[in-house]
DNA sequence: ACTCAGGTATTAC
DNA sequence: GTAATACCTGAG
């Protein structure tokens, strides 16, 4: 396939790092030239970020610039986001200060599904290495300046996986769960075209909670990251921490009760509670 | 050897 | 409904 390459400039709200390591997604990988390279539906691409430009270097079946514009988001305008949330208060301020350029991805659903599903108990370079493991056994290969890649099964694809051939892919306890929810997508019990025309948000997470692995905090970064709902407010261990810490201060964090964190979200940061979260949970899990 | 990591499913009140 | 407990695996 031909190089295709696509250019952003200027670049505002734009941080690579921000975005890959943010933990939103899982695929990217930092080069030792500082570039990212990660596979995107049915593409490989090179994001290359410069002063005052990024240039996305990459092959792919489709026009790369849509693939991109679509996947990064590059419509939306983050200035009136940081805005907005800056002036709720000092600590949000501070975290988007520390986290500024990061965008969140538009990502596949399937993909963010399966993806999730791993996550749980789970660290991530032993989730990265799995869907790694799931690519490179149930993808397709694309070649990218002399390297194989490896895209996202498909559904049919990862259907053919038994429990057995998970488990030997690493996936520990997680095997069934993804197994049967590979399944219950391919047979439409979870209609990925039908559902995500849902226009509400809480439909589209009954839904999710009928899949098996699927609980209330993957559901919730599902609906982040690959519904685009900003107003959800996935709370994992880092996001209990942080809210407590900043605005609890329960000394006990294990006792604080998720209903807590979440109306006080709400409450604090409405519509934008997603955004919100990305900037705090980045913040904390990299300042401790 | 032992704990821990982006939670969930299961079981038992 | 809510609380306790097990769970693959491998890195530190």
């Amino acid at each position: 396939m031909k190089v295709q390459e696509y250019i952003l400039k200027p670049k505002n709200d734009f941080n690579s790092m921000h975005i890959f390591e943010c933990g939103q997604c899982f695929r990217w990988n930092l080069q030792d030239n500082g570039n990212y390279i990660g596979v995107v539906k049915n593409s490989v691409i090179e994001v290359i970020e410069k002063d005052d430009e990024v240039i996305f270097r990459g092959v792919s079946e489709d026009n790369l610039k849509d693939i991109v514009v679509d996947y990064f988001n590059l419509n939306k305008d983050y200035g009136e986001i940081k805005n907005k949330l800056s002036k709720i208060d000092d600590y949000l301020k501070e975290s988007i200060k520390f986290g500024n350029g990061i965008r969140i991805l538009n990502q596949d659903i399937f993909e963010t599904i399966i993806s999730f599903i791993i996550s749980a108990n789970n660290n991530i370079p032993r989730i990265k290495k799995i869907i790694e493991n799931l690519s490179k056994n149930y993808g397709k290969e694309i070649e990218y300046d002399g390297k194989t890649y490896y895209t996202f099964p498909t559904v049919k694809s990862l259907s053919k996986a038994t429990v057995a051939d998970l488990r030997n892919l690493g996936l520990g306890f997680r095997d069934k769960r993804v197994y049967t929810t590979t399944r219950m997508i391919l047979k439409n019990e979870f209609d990925i075209e039908k559902i995500k025309n849902f226009k509400d948000t809480e439909m589209i997470r009954e839904e999710l909670l009928k899949l098996d692995g699927v609980g209330p905090k993957v559901a919730d970064c599902i609906l982040l990251f690959a519904f685009n709902r900003y107003d959800v407010f996935p709370i994992d261990v880092w996001v209990r921490r942080v809210m407590n810490d900043l605005y609890i201060k329960n000394l006990d964090e294990s006792k604080v009760s998720k209903v807590e964190i979440k109306k006080l979200a709400e409450e604090k940061y409405g519509e934008l509670a997603g955004l919100a979260q990305q900037y705090l949970f980045y913040w904390k899990r990299e300042n401790g």
